[in-house]
DNA sequence: AATGAGATTGGAAACGTTACCAGTATCAAT
DNA sequence: ATTGATACTGGTAACGTTTCCAATCTCATT
């Protein structure tokens, strides 16, 4: 087994210092391009591959990126992760995954990923912004929200973003609604939605309803307790016992496939009866019957950002950046205008 | 920042040397109660956490699985993978996932996975079992297939597995197919199915036909290039366009849920016209309209085994295990009797 | 020939653990 | 008191790198 073979030995077989050795496989600037080439060769030769947890020693960090996902099981994640995968991969980084249930806490999870990975920085998909988010800021690791909602109130030079408008498109995509005829409209949002997406996509459905001149009352409104398709099987249950609408804008994807079904289920005609319109963009949504009209985030390239971006910060190109992306309505037949 | 704090401080701190501290790190049994509820104080007092680099150096392993799946993005998989995630936190294992596309070799990337990363052990999910699989046995890295089909000509004591039977299953419901009148019926499989799951459910389906009768050439099987619901949907199409059948038996969900908007779309009623029988049992089935038949595989049963087989492994109880589940014919109003 | 700047190279001390080996207590049995 | 077994404990050499510092080489310049 070629296995064992360590950079001492590439020194010694390769006639130079373990130090030039340590340089070639680094590229630092100054060694010739001579033993460069030599060095390489014997690397080449007996398939050294460098003991990566004797670097990480030296070099205090892993070579590293924790993501930490809140919902991993959901469709728009998983997209959006195995890009963040196969960028990371390109660039030689581990992607340490780390998923936490809806009621666990996504920030412990990450301070406890760190003292004990030491990954060079993090990714955090769903969940909310809380305020203990700055225990993560003391410690030097940088970090991207990707998909989270970022309060106004909070001091954005300690990490980055990459995000949607969420209140802005939730606003256009039910003024579409309202111009659409539909005068009674419900929604489900996410029950612990203190600082979350959920809160702000509601806030845009009923500031849009209430400019349009449509009924905004909370009856019109129910909330999941989950990013889950039963969950939003449960709430549309709710809503059609307790109020009358025409459209249903769920500010999830998943959410608005237990909708559908429980619609359905109810007796009515989707979008005879009532529109459904989502959010997210799930490719799903696309095959179900009818297929699913949603709010389509740029779920690829947010994914591409959020590792282009981590990987300035790390390179010290930038100490953050915020990157706001726009979503697109995609039709569908769920929905229709009145 | 009570950060760099390392071993040799909490020796001092707690009046004893480094090897005791190191040995109620490990629960190694001998060191008396007394110096360890001390040691232990101080580790707590100064939140002390070991540096795993170090751990991992020393050991000349880390304390990972590699887990390296073909076709993330199937929520079967995903499924599994988060049961999988916490069983190994729950034993504070780290995960290396590893995502590798369906025209990539899962070998390849194992086998580089293991070199660099040096995990203690593998989990494969999705891909075939190729015979290059020898490579791995090589390693001295335990690994388990799961929910890949182990051809019979294949020396199963290198390694572990957790299968069902999918010959026996898809011939159970493909003779339930037949059992409910349908004569003709047509079937979806993978195109690289050389040894994959794909084509032992495609002969179990065949045989199943012939048993009882039905009729089974080859135009009734499509194969599709993918484990999308697109290439479903493709599927579908051609399969449409070149037979008639009353039944689509579908060797994956993700394939159906292509398949019946392929169905849909060309004008034919699900079930009225055409019933749709899937596999897998993934949560989006129960709640499409009309809701999918499936074989319904145990995955979170079937995640746990894994892990749990691989630790018996690791802690030398067993060289290998082999488990194989039952599925289940899950009722779905894709199906119905002529 | 001597000088010195710049380019390469080598030596060796870390990085923070683990585990072997050797030692010291303790204490019951002689 | 001595012995020997048993229960702990400590010293220290690895594990395989990286990186600082010092040393050497090269070669144009004086």
């Amino acid at each position: 087994m070629s296995d064992n073979v360590n950079i001492i030995d590439i020194a010694r077989l390769a006639g130079v210092s373990v130090s030039t050795v340590s340089r070639v496989l680094n590229n630092h600037p100054d060694v010739s391009e001579k033993t460069k080439l030599a060095v390489k060769q014997v690397i080449e030769a007996y398939s050294y591959i460098p003991n990566n947890n004797a670097r990480n020693l030296k070099r205090e960090s892993m070579r590293a990126i924790g993501v930490v996902v809140k919902g991993f099981t959901n469709p728009f994640f998983t997209q959006m992760l195995n890009v963040i995968q196969s960028d990371l991969d390109a660039q030689r980084y581990t992607m340490l995954l780390h998923q936490v249930d809806q009621n666990q806490d996504e920030i412990e999870a990450a301070l406890s990923l760190v003292k004990e990975k030491k990954p060079r920085g993090l990714i955090f998909m769903g969940g909310s912004f809380k305020q203990r988010r700055d225990k993560l800021a003391m410690l030097r690791t940088p970090f991207v929200m990707a998909t989270i909602t970022i309060t106004r109130d909070v001091d954005r030079s300690t990490f980055s973003s990459v995000t949607i408008d969420d209140y802005a498109e939730a606003y256009k995509v039910t003024e579409k609604i309202c111009k659409g005829g539909h005068t009674q409209a419900a929604a489900i949002g996410y029950f612990h939605d203190d600082k979350s997406i959920s809160r702000l996509r509601i806030e845009g459905f009923r500031e849009a309803l209430r400019a349009n001149g449509c009924d905004y009352s909370d009856k019109n409104i129910a909330y999941a307790g989950d990013f889950t398709m039963q969950a939003g099987y449960l709430a549309a249950q709710r809503l059609l016992a307790q109020t009358k609408f025409t459209c249903l804008f769920c500010i999830s994807d998943l959410l608005a496939l237990g909708a559908i079904r429980a619609i359905y289920d109810a007796g009515y005609k989707i979008p005879q009866d009532i529109s459904v319109v989502g959010f997210d963009g799930i490719a799903e949504g696309s095959y179900i019957i009818p297929s699913l009209a949603t709010v389509k985030q740029p779920d690829k390239e947010m994914a591409h950002e959020s590792v282009r971006i981590l990987m300035a910060v790390l390179q010290g190109k930038a100490s953050h950046e915020h990157k706001i992306f726009t979503a697109n309505f995609h039709e569908g037949e769920s929905f229709r205008n009145l």
